[in-house]
DNA sequence: GGACATACTTACATTTTTTATAGTATCCTA
DNA sequence: TAGGATACTATAAAAAATGTAAGTATGTCC
């Protein structure tokens, strides 16, 4: 996370692919290791940082943290603050944010497929 | 690239997300730079290697290769080598790899409302 | 014999992402 | 006064992904 190198190679051929192919953009912004179980997470409903972390038992704080600044910066989720102590924070889904989730079902969808077919066809990679 | 370490917390983290999220077991298989274009530029038909490669200008034959393995390992793609000189490969998606066509068109969809979106509502991060 | 084409592979370097560990601020309760 | 709850942030280190540059094999053409 934190900050890419615009002097790379890797950013220019990011930005060139997002560029004219939108599903690569689309790609960049849900990669991660992350992201796509928050929105999932979120699909149901808004959910407090600490619920979310419950949720996602093996992630960090810094990576919760970072993970949903970056949705928000792409306005997929929205934080809303609420002046209490202790603090309590909700994140939500936006418009946009729920436009994904019927892909993300079929993603699922898609992935239960493959891990079928991956079974019938004898292969044990994994990632 | 090259294999991920089978000790490492990020392992366990993967392995036990895509174990209960089929979605991020399939982002699991499509993230990285390339593997989706490469799904696109097969979903109109098979290709050979040099012909991936000019399609997908900025990519290096070390990450074509790799990616090209990685899909196959993964059942997405097909190989066929025709014992020719110069050597000639076609790669093609196999069924349940054209099953990923629809899914990646959404996405498509998605990243352009969203690029209109953000456009709108004034945002500037692309990544 | 030497250059060309194709489809790679290898060693190494750099960049990006993820994890580990510890700390901050605030108010409430015991 | 100490400890708890909440939502983070800072710094460093480890791991993973990507890029650079060069090399391999094989037969055809000149």
């Amino acid at each position: 996370m934190s900050r890419i190198k615009e002097t790379s190679t890797n950013f220019a051929n990011r930005q060139a692919l997002a560029d004219n192919c939108s599903e690569v953009y689309a790609s960049n912004i849900l990669g991660g290791q992350w992201a796509i179980v928050i929105c999932s997470c979120l699909a149901t409903g808004k959910l407090r940082f600490g619920e979310l972390k419950r949720l996602l038992p093996n992630i960090t704080e810094r990576m919760l943290s970072l993970q949903l600044r970056k949705l928000e910066d792409h306005k997929i989720i929205s934080r809303s603050v609420y002046a209490e102590v202790p603090p309590r924070v909700e994140y939500e889904l936006t418009d946009i944010g729920y436009e994904l989730v019927p892909i993300i079902k079929q993603l699922e969808q898609w992935g239960e497929m493959h891990k079928q077919y991956v079974k019938k066809n004898d292969c044990d990679n994994v990632f």
